[in-house]
Formats: structure tokens, sequence, C-alpha cells
DNA sequence: AATCAATACTTGACGAAGGAAATTATTGAG
DNA sequence: CTCAATAATTTCCTTCGTCAAGTATTGATT
């Protein structure tokens, strides 16, 4: 955080990262939240707000018998620093430039011919350059960037050990994203990211535990449990796709059966659809059409799809029992059909006061993987010394 | 952990904690796996061993260019303090005393009459008399006792709030077991405790995540992420049991159908056996005899329920990617039954990395429970201030 | 207006915890 | 006997955060 030192009070860290969460919040309020005392707190937000990156917002209002000093709450100084995301998928580039709230200032985004590493890389930089050096004049406030791919990454070296939609094996794509940008760079998996956005930024603020749910060609989930990511002793977690929730259904490219996601992936809902319609040339957005307008069958597979999805879900509420869940992703431009199923499944699977737990449904707009991106630089901007 | 002061240094409780569970251990070697300077071990040592809680063992034997001073291991004194620990069940208690390392020194149990709660508690006061007065003198150097009771418990307040095995309501055992045994009572869920016992004493030790499945009326899970026990913000977590795995499955008591309890609980087992073998008067015990005799439409029971504890441990794997899984429970006197299935079940449905997540499959001695309860006791001195 | 209670924040002295590095302890090898 | 290697201790110092006293600012009460 500071170039100077390399290790940051925990104090500093933790209010930094208690009024990015929870907004504009007193010194005494930031006391209790972290169990510290007020003058911890005071000599803590003092270098942060020196840097610019905290300022005090005007005296709020109090009633009451006796109503006191009035308090000048923290907040962040949003446009103190910016951060470039950029969420890297087979053939396109989405890329956004978020303020330290994490609010997309512009974005942009690039078709790919292929998803040749070197190819990538070059059309990376030129987005960049288009992102920094466009409208807005981001370029020297900037000095971060977030890449977000799924797949197996390690985001403490920045290597991307194995991306199967990409065809992408051992890249060292953080060195060379920073070579070409200039920028630090941080890497992260996709889902990972959103969870953290989500987590910091969206409906998991303040929650210790969280689950994040992506629908979409796979079906994914980022768990939070204690606070903190949980990435798996072996590198998997959060496979919800491939829970098992039917011992008879049909299999899965991972060599079971009945997985979530042989149900309910992009890929299943089209085949089933097809053989229910007939329509062996039936495409995702045909078969949505179809159940729009009433087709029983196709709105069947939807209806098991999102039951599967629902069982997934309760299998997460059950074991951890995160504090809430929010379903969404790319597959969900049709939640429509698929959120009453969701729910369902959920609740006559959800154990007991699991079924209590509050489940947000709703699509992501489409730049949303890329403030996922953003957001892991920002976190490295706290964490970092 | 001393009377006197009512916090204790993090390093302290960090360095006995380590000698704990990893057993003898160099100044040196905690420095590194705490990541501490070795002056602060020496330090945070010096306390534990006035108070007797460590020794110094004997100087080992090191060779090699140059040996260097040999190192005096720090080890638990496990005679300085015992632990009482009870297990308490709708017909029975079961109870041991335990040194510092969790080990049984004595035990012993009471049958019940019936789970009302003032005579359990009764009971449990002449069986903490008969354990602590008995043989081995223990009483002088015991303080505390840890109960270990099935379902939701508040560890924090000692409340039990519902027990549907004990039919016991908003109980507040800790402060009654108090008064009746003069000793400081811990109180947790039997399974929780379980968990924390193989994390510290048990095959779990050193993982950062870590599982524990217990097999018998119910299948139930302690999940250790982060280090920590995880609890579930609306108090439900690792329910196992209540997983679909098969959505024609059986009906389950939870109002749900294909739950791994409804396929591998005893009930369902001894169900599902009387069926396939025509004898309605079937006993569990039965059911395995005839197993074991090579009755091929019981031995399918077995098989099916192997099966799906094996689908509901790679759904834990799946999903939370814990270091290491135990299956145990008294459900598994007849694990040689399950064990295969267990294991096939798993590997079939586990995704990617998670099929090598390592799988312990054993019974567990029968008063493990209570050593569990005694360990949860154990954990309590280690924070306790 | 003066005072008071209530609340927010600041300040400075203090103490505890842990790091750095020099020091002591103890061994085997040359 | 010296040296290299390793373990543990000690001393000194920095840092962090608490504590308690003090300052700031308000509405209510007299």
């Amino acid at each position: 955080m500071f170039p100077e030192a390399d290790a940051v009070a925990p104090a500093v860290t933790a209010v930094f990262t208690a009024v990015l969460t929870e907004g504009p919040i007193t010194r005494v309020a930031l006391a209790r939240r972290l169990d510290l005392s007020s003058g911890a707190v005071t000599k803590a937000a003092r270098p942060l707000i020196d840097l610019g990156y905290l300022e005090e917002m005007a005296a709020t209002e109090r009633t009451g018998p006796g109503a006191g000093r009035p308090a000048s709450p923290l907040a962040i100084r949003a446009g103190s620093e910016f951060f470039v995301g950029v969420k890297i998928t087979a053939d396109e580039l989405i890329g956004v430039v978020c303020d330290l709230r994490a609010e997309v200032r512009v974005s942009a985004h690039r078709r790919l011919a292929g998803a040749d590493v070197d190819q990538v890389l070059t059309q990376l930089g030129e987005l960049v350059d288009d992102l920094l050096d466009g409208p807005g004049g981001y370029r020297p406030r900037t000095r971060r960037l977030g890449l977000a791919v799924s797949g197996d990454v390690d985001p403490v070296t920045g290597l991307v050990r194995y991306s199967p939609f990409l065809r992408w094996h051992d890249v060292a794509l953080r060195e060379r994203a920073e070579k070409i940008t200039g920028l630090a760079v941080t890497v992260e998996n996709d889902v990972k990211a959103l969870t953290i956005a989500e987590h910091w930024f969206g409906e998991g603020v303040g929650a210790e535990s969280f689950a994040l749910v992506t629908v979409g060609a796979g079906i994914g989930c980022g768990l939070v449990v204690g606070g903190r990511l949980v990435s798996g002793a072996h590198g998997v977690a959060g496979e919800i796709g491939h829970i098992g929730i039917d011992v008879d259904g049909p299999a899965c490219h991972c060599g079971s059966r009945g997985c979530v996601e042989a149900i309910a992936g992009a890929d299943a809902i089209v085949r089933q659809a097809r053989s229910a319609s007939g329509r062996p040339d039936l495409t995702f957005e045909d078969a949505v059409e179809l159940a729009r307008r009433g087709d029983v069958a196709v709105c069947e597979v939807f209806a098991r799809a999102g039951d599967a999805i629902g069982a997934g879900i309760a299998a997460v509420a059950n074991l951890v029992g995160p504090a809430r869940i929010v379903v969404s992703g790319e597959g969900l431009a049709a939640y429509d059909l698929f959120e009453p199923h969701i729910r369902a499944g959920f609740q006559r699977r959800a154990f007991g006061a699991a079924a209590d737990c509050p489940l947000s449904i709703r699509p992501l707009p489409f730049e949303e993987w890329a403030r996922g991106a953003a957001t892991v630089s920002i976190k490295a901007l706290v964490a970092a010394g």
C-alpha cells in the first residue's frame, strides 16, 4: 500500500478494508466493528487519509438527548486511484476501468480471432491502452491491472496452469502482461474474482461466509468461509457443477453421471431441448424462445435444469451454511425460466435452518466479470506492502 | 490458561497448540512452522514450562558434517492436568478421563433410564465422581469437563437449543453441569467435538482443511476450513446426510427424497434389508450377518449405501476440497461391507484433483466420542484466559 | 447565557509482543 | 584445538495498540 514500507500494520489494512466494504463509517463504529480502541482507528486512518485513499465526510446530523459531537465518517476517495480489470475468454476480451469503490468508469471489449497466447497478449495491451488513454484520462492514476481467467490459476505466481477453454498450459500470464502493459498485474480464476467482488462490493458485504454460483456453459461456485476465499487443498473447490444429484442422470463429460452441469449446463440444455422439440439444429436462444412461448416440453427442460441448480445450491447450504448465496452468470440471461425452479429445488432439499439462507437470483451485467478482475487488483493494493 | 492473566499472548497459544498437535518439536522448528523468530518461541515457551504444561525432552542425536548443538524438543507434560469428557446419548452416558495429549486414562459408562434432563444430570454427576475418585486419583488435577451432545448446541453459552434424540429444548447444560460437578464445563455438538479431536490429535493433524464423516443412525460431517471449524451462518453445516443424490430415491424424514441418510442411515439399511430378505423382523446386526454370509440382495443394500456415502463425500471434496477426509462412526462396525463401495462411489464422482483427497475409512473405538468431548475441554484450556 | 450530559475524536504515555542480531551452548569433523 | 554448524538464549529496540486524559461539538436544561 505504501510504496516505502514493505509491511503495513494490521490495523491499517483492517481499517482500509472495512471502509472499502462498509461504506462511509465513523471511527467509533470502526473501532467496535474491528475490536480496536478508537485511538487505534484514528492512528490507522491518518496515513490512509494522507495518502489520499480516504477522506472525511461532512459531519452528520444527529438528534436525541445530548447529541454529542457530530461524527465525521471516513469514506473512500474513489477517484484517488483507478484499476483495470480484464476478463479473458476464448473469443473476447472484456475490459473495464474501475475506481477504488469498484464502480465501473469505462468499459471496452475486443473480439479475439483465437486464444493464442501471443495474440491475446497483444490485444490485451491494446485494450488497456484504449481504456487508459481514452476519455477520462485514467492513465496517470492507474497502476494496477487484474486479469480473470477460467481454469486453474495460481494467483501467487501469476501462472495459468491450465485453462481448458483457452487451451492454455503453464502460461506465465502475470509476467508477460506486466511487460506489455507496464502495470502491476494480478491474475485470478474468474469465478473467484467474481466472488471476491461480490463479497467486497456486492451482496456478500459483511457476510462471514458467502457463496456465489455462476450459471453458464459450466456451473461454478466461489466460496467464502470464515471471511476467506476457499481454495481447496488439492486445488479443487466450488465444483458445484459436478455434484451428482441423480444416480441415473445423463453422463457428464467429467466421467460421472447426473452432475448438475450435465443437466443444467448450457450444452446439456441445448441437447435436451433438441430432443424435446424434435429440432436437431436448435440453439440455446431458440430454446429460450420456445420456452417463453410456452412449449411444455422445453419448459420442462428448463424446470429440470433449475431444479438441478437448486439441488447443487442446497448441497452448498447444507454443507457450509453460507450467510447468503448469489446465483448469477450468462446462463441467467434467461433467468425468468430458471428462477422459480431453482428456488423450489433449493427449498425442497435445504435441511432445517439452511432453508433460511437468502438466495439472490439475477443476471449479471456483462462487464461484471471484468469488474471482478479489477476488484482483485484493488485487493492486491490493500494487501500489498 | 493462566489463572492470573485474562489475555494470553498469541504466540503462547500458538506454541502450545503446535506442541499439542505436532508432538515433540524443537523451538527452531516451531519458529519455522509458526512464522515466528526463534527468540519469540523461547519466550513463549517459558511460561508454559513454568506452569508445567510443557517440558523439554532429552537432547536428540544428530549426525552430519558439523552437527551443531543438539535440540531439546518441547513436549507436552501429559500428566500435568486431566480432562473429563462425556458423550450424552438418549440411553447412555459414556465418560473418559484424558490427559493433555488426549490419551484416555480411564473410561466408564452408565445406562440411562430416560433422557429427562434432571436424571441425566444426576447420573452425570455420579459418573464424573466415579471417574475422578476411582483408581488414578485424578480429582486434584482435573478442572475441566467437556460434554458432547447431538443436535443444535451453542458452545459459547453452553446452551443446548434443541436435541432431537434427547428431546431437549433450551437446556442450560453448562450452567447446570458446572453446579453439579464443580468443574469448568464446555458444551459442544458431538460431531464437531469429534472433528476437533481428529483435527488436533488424529489424522487431521496439520491439515489446513479437513472433514470428518460419521456413519451411524444419521450421517454427519464436521468440517474444518482455513484451520477453523465451520459452523454455518444459520446454525446448519456439515449436513452431508441430507444432500440429495438421487431425485427418484426414497423419501427422507427431512421431507426431501434421495438423501444420503435415506439410503445409508441405519434405519434405511434395515428397511431395505428387510424388504430384500423378505424378513420383516430383521435387525441391523442380522443384516450385517446375512451380508457377510454372502446374501446377494442384502449385499446390494450395503453396496448402495456405501455408494451413497461416497457420493456425499465427493460432494464435500468437490465443494470445499479438504486436505483429507476421515470416515467413521458406529455404523462402521460393519465397515468391511461399506468400504470398497464408499471408495468407488467417491472416486467416480470426485472431480479432477479432488479424487486425490486421501480417505481414511475405519470404525472408531466406542469411547472416541467421549474423547472428543474431552478434547473440547482441552481446547477450552488453550484458548482460555 | 451558562452549564451539563452525551458522543466523537485526538493525544501522549505506557506496556507488551515480537524482530534482529549478538552471544552462549554443544556437537562432529578436520 | 579450531572450525563450521545448529540450537537456544539474551539484549536491545521497534512497533502496535491500549488506556486514560483531554479536546471538540452538539442539544437540552437551567
